[in-house]
DNA sequence: AGAGTAATTAGGTTTTATGCTAAATAGCGC
DNA sequence: GCGCTATTTAGCATAAAACCTAATTACTCT
């Protein structure tokens, strides 16, 4: 079952952001530094948090360091945040605006 | 779109369990407290934690106060989540183990 | 080896979160 | 009004999160 280190790291914006970036692939800690204003050492921790959260993974490309997203454990965040509210498939693919063709 | 208090207020362990709770329908603050080891007056406080994202309302009940979850809050929630993640819903359908037939 | 680049860890400060006890508020029934 | 029950607000202590600068580590290239 899901972690509750996984919660903690979506509760910040920026971490929030990085996961969505990640969704394109990987990135390396400088070229996700640039879109914030904040020191890299207060973005390292983030990625810490990440890490630790298993959200995020890295590996080392030479001089840098690319952070990809941890695809299995994000599926397993959606799937743990639908059973915490309950929502059957059915009702969530109504949310989203699909439809079915009434009988 | 949705505030980050939600995201903040999911990160409790305690918090989460509430939401769960009150899937099933209305509870009291003291029917809720029951099951923590932790006094009421630190419920009352993850109470407004909640409160506070929207995530759950409350309604005087004569004597007693009872919390309901912001259904509609809950499922934008969701939305969000598989937004972060980037999950399209034939992926998610698939993770939670149903098929379609191989044409 | 030494200089340069990328990113982290170390160490410290400030803010926010989490918990407690004691006191206050709100409604119920006599 | 008074006592009882339910729950919150007030006030406080401690732990954790979030940020910074300075120093260190890891790698590349000449």
């Amino acid at each position: 079952m899901l972690n509750s280190a996984a919660f903690k790291a979506m509760a910040h914006p920026v971490r929030r952001d990085i996961l969505r970036r990640l969704r394109a692939g990987p990135l390396s800690a400088g070229e996700l530094a640039e879109s914030y204003s904040m020191s890299k050492p207060s973005l390292s921790a983030h990625f810490n948090s990440l890490r630790a959260a298993e959200l995020i993974f890295a590996t080392r490309e030479g001089n840098r360091i690319l952070y990809s997203l941890n695809v299995s454990v994000a599926d397993e965040v959606v799937s743990a945040v639908m059973e915490l509210f309950g929502v059957d498939p059915e009702t969530q693919r109504a949310a989203r605006g699909e439809h079915v063709q009434d009988s």
